[in-house]
DNA sequence: CTAACTCCGACCTGATTAGTCCTATATTAG
DNA sequence: CTAATATAGGACTAATCAGGTCGGAGTTAG
């Protein structure tokens, strides 16, 4: 359905959060995943992997936590997505995938791979700064894991 | 990955076939089938599928199969790529799906779905008439199933 | 030193997708 | 009429992948 990966979801979130949301620009994964109400470990993998190719900085102990490693203007969404989703494909095989079983009778190909760019510059253009909603446009609901009001309540900033 | 489904890859093959190479506009899901190499059953059940939702017209009995309902022209790559894989969607949540966990707390939302925007205008400006590659840009290589030149050969015309 | 907190990386599981099989119905050639 | 070929459509199985979990190693406060 053309979807991203919930990991990748949750990665925009963290990076999203770490550029503007946290103290100091350092947050924990902990505190990351309470914040949005997502599986700790889950956001935890998706962050250490970021970590190994670059994008944030890790920081182990007590006081420890994910930073930025490098400014939200310079980081694109493309480079996000295909850090955590793997490369860009709208289909299946590659433009040069001889590997593909249909490489020879695919007619379809080279016009797709066409559409991928397009869709590639898209991502490319946005970049995790812009990601930012206005200010006034974020609708903050107190909604808790299960009931309404159950469990830790959502602050309300 | 962002990935379309092999049943929508499969489905975009079929109706540039029936759009550009079909003896009069008509061929079996079985030719097309054997013309691609890929499983017959799955392709007559895309084939169905875009039938049921007039994209194709069937016609039954021993020199029946499917043509083209609509022109060419007028059949965008997003309306067949919804059609097959379901409503086009970057993230697991749409923008006012308040069944969603993290809607009240999610801050990505809104420009994702600007994003998806931006990709679905891709799709819908890109018609099935210009899926066609050039005639001098299709490389036909002739590629059986398993080992090359077994099987039933593929023509090269 | 020790305990609390953090990142780290391998493992398991369940949902989605791809593909298969079988039966029914319609149309046409002979 | 009968056989061959075509679509129609449901049920089933297999493979893949995303989502989620577990135990371990490093770092720092006290």
């Amino acid at each position: 359905m053309l979807r991203l990966s919930k990991k990748t979801d949750y990665g925009l979130l963290a990076l999203q959060y770490l550029a503007t949301e946290a103290p100091a620009g350092v947050a924990s994964a902990r505190t990351i995943a309470e914040r949005y109400d997502i599986p700790v470990e889950l956001l935890a993998k998706v962050l250490q992997h970021l970590a190994r190719l670059g994008f944030v900085a890790a920081q182990k102990g007590v006081h420890g936590g994910y930073h930025l490693a490098r400014p939200a203007r310079a980081i694109s969404l493309a480079e996000i997505v295909e850090a955590i989703d793997g490369p860009l494909a709208i289909t299946a095989c590659g433009r040069r995938d001889e590997q593909c079983e249909q490489f020879g009778t695919c007619t379809v190909r080279d016009p797709l791979s066409r559409v991928k760019d397009q869709i590639f510059s898209v991502l490319q253009t946005m970049t995790l700064a812009e990601l930012t909603p206005d200010e006034h446009a974020i609708p903050i609901v107190v909604r808790g894991r299960g009931e309404a009001g159950s469990g830790a309540p959502v602050e309300a900033r």
